[in-house]
DNA sequence: TTGTAGGCGTTATCAA
DNA sequence: TTGATAACGCCTACAA
């Protein structure tokens, strides 16, 4: 819809009426399904609706009604896997609790974020669901759109608000069991792939490494954890495969290179595993390797990816109900918290080889 | 926004001036930015604004307007990253000319389509891209919109509409390519993995390829054309790689199983380099292979991966500005077709064997 | 069964 | 520099 197509003016209730000869309070309801018409009516209106194309104006609707039934999603990378199946199954749950999703992309920038949530509260969605890394910028926005009493559900974003509910995986139990199962089959030279100053997730399975690898009285070693310099959130796109063979580059090219790596993610694991290869090294004989995700794609890498299970369909549905929980609410909810189990997935790429 | 929290209602224009002591139109002016107001009443205005925590509704604005600055994406498939990089190119574009994206994920179903196109269109977006395959139920609903005067352009999708632009891949010319590639390399029994029976730019690539076999005078084996038998388009988020994996196992398990392959993308090819290999066979000695798209990953594939890339961010980017043009333009304009050229980037997969 | 009145929150336009 | 008025298209509430 738009002023600049004047040629053929979109039809409007009135238009309908004035040619059928009733109210426009006739139309809405024939429109509608609401109250009482007579056949012969509904019959006459429905036809002009037709005959004239009639699409009701849902801004008008929605100005009225003071509901949109629409809830937003605020993406950062959404080349990830993981953002996928959240979408996926946000939008299943929402879908069949009779809300539509919008998508935003923020590709992982503060400024794009407040583009993101500014676009969506300016349509009115009845609430945000946001799965974008923390900033500053980005907070103090989205603060002022909680204020607002537009509710809101963040997954694995550190945003502390008493009426914004939390969820997420364990990515620090995560990133402690799987660097805990390299240290079980014997490695003592760990590396961690992907890490980068700012953002939350990343840095729990960070910490949950560092943490086990403490716990096992075995030395941290800088030079092994290997990440970006820049601020990766400013990166827009930015391939994690990329992240991950480059970063197994450099950690091969130290004096005393790593036997074990664990990867913030599954696709820096592809990456490392490719840079391994193109050393002439085997997996997980002279290195082995553990993810994060569990993407569907690693169980057909060569070998089969060892990942920590992360139960994103789960993340995105409990945050789409807790989300339409709020909007239904009469009354203010109190902050809920979910923090979700994640499962180490134990495949060839840390040591079982069933062939070859 | 919600008609549900009336505790602590939203502020309005009004609500401000009467706080101020002005007219809503002043204050409307002083957050618009727009004509003469006195810096006095500027200050006491945004003062106010600010602690009323204002928030300005844009559904009213819009009505009034007749417009949003904002654009819908249809998706079907969003876990492929051809869609993922479509999008963020369709983003990047329209952010630069000011509008807003919002993506609707429709699951590659004929009904959630309609939902889709439904959202957007009950949102007054100002034009819609859809990057779904056709199907009836959709396509009889997107006419009804285009003729309701929403701009559409429709990417890759057999859509037929007179004032509907198209862009494509070459898809045609690229399945034909990527299967002379491999007659070139002397393989006679050359498979296609992830036919299906609807779908267009599939299908394509599948005319591309039979087309190649007659022209070289190969008899085409259609159990060497493998794919699912239900309709794919039914099955919400149904795996590639699965696709790849499983048709791959049923050509090996054929009496005389094909020496290459042909598969309708990466993740389909990835797929079937683990059923490959799963059966002890090389790549490419005894089976070649080319994907198509060019996603990051085929680079990063043992082998890296042959295949067809597809210019996926100059298409998103063409559509959104052919897009913006009709939202901008005051005249109806003609249909307008892009077909776009793609390359063959030969690999490994296919013979190139740098080392091993 | 249908109609009337008024307002949702904003802004275009004209007037002061 | 500010205000009054009307309208965007629809729907709730009440009246006939």
């Amino acid at each position: 819809m738009n002023k600049k197509h004047p040629n053929r003016k979109q039809p409007t209730l009135s238009d309908i009426a004035a040619s059928v000869g009733v109210t426009p309070m006739t139309v809405s309801r024939v429109i509608n399904e609401s109250g009482y018409v007579s056949d012969e009516t509904r019959e006459k209106v429905l036809l002009a609706a037709k005959e004239m194309n009639y699409r009701r104006n849902g801004l008008a609707r929605a100005l009225k009604r003071q509901s949109t039934e629409t809830v937003g999603l605020v993406l950062g990378d959404i080349s990830n896997p993981y953002s996928t199946e959240l979408a996926r199954a946000v939008r299943e749950t929402l879908f069949n609790r009779g809300f539509s999703l919008f998508i935003c992309i923020s590709e992982h920038s503060a400024k794009e974020d407040v583009v993101a949530f500014e676009s969506l509260a300016d349509h009115s969605v009845d609430g945000i669901i946001v799965a974008t890394r923390s900033n500053e910028g980005g907070d103090e926005y989205l603060r002022g759109i909680v204020e607002s009493n537009i509710p809101v559900v963040v997954i694995g974003r550190d945003f502390q608000h008493e009426e914004v509910d939390f969820v997420s995986p364990d990515n620090f139990k995560g990133g402690f069991e799987a660097t805990q199962h390299l240290i079980d089959l014997g490695h003592k030279r760990i590396a961690f792939v992907g890490a980068n100053l700012k953002g939350g997730s990343s840095l729990k399975r960070l910490q949950g490494y560092l943490k086990a690898l403490t716990e096992h009285e075995i030395e941290i070693d800088e030079r092994l954890i290997t990440g970006r310099n820049e601020d990766v959130s400013e990166i827009p796109g930015y391939s994690t495969e990329e992240i991950g063979f480059e970063g197994m580059k450099r950690l091969l090219s130290l004096p005393n290179p790593p036997t074990a790596l664990f990867a913030r993610n599954d696709f820096t694991a592809i990456g490392a595993m490719s840079a391994i290869k193109e050393a002439g090294l085997s997996i997980p004989e002279d290195i082995a390797i553990v993810g994060f995700d569990d993407v569907s794609l690693a169980l057909r890498t060569s070998p089969p990816l060892t990942t920590v299970r992360q139960p994103m369909r789960l993340e995105g549905q409990l945050a789409a109900e807790m989300l339409v929980e709020r909007i239904e609410s009469k009354e203010r909810l109190p902050r809920r918290e979910r923090i979700l189990n994640c499962e180490l997935i134990v495949r060839e790429s840390t040591g079982l080889r069933k062939r070859q």
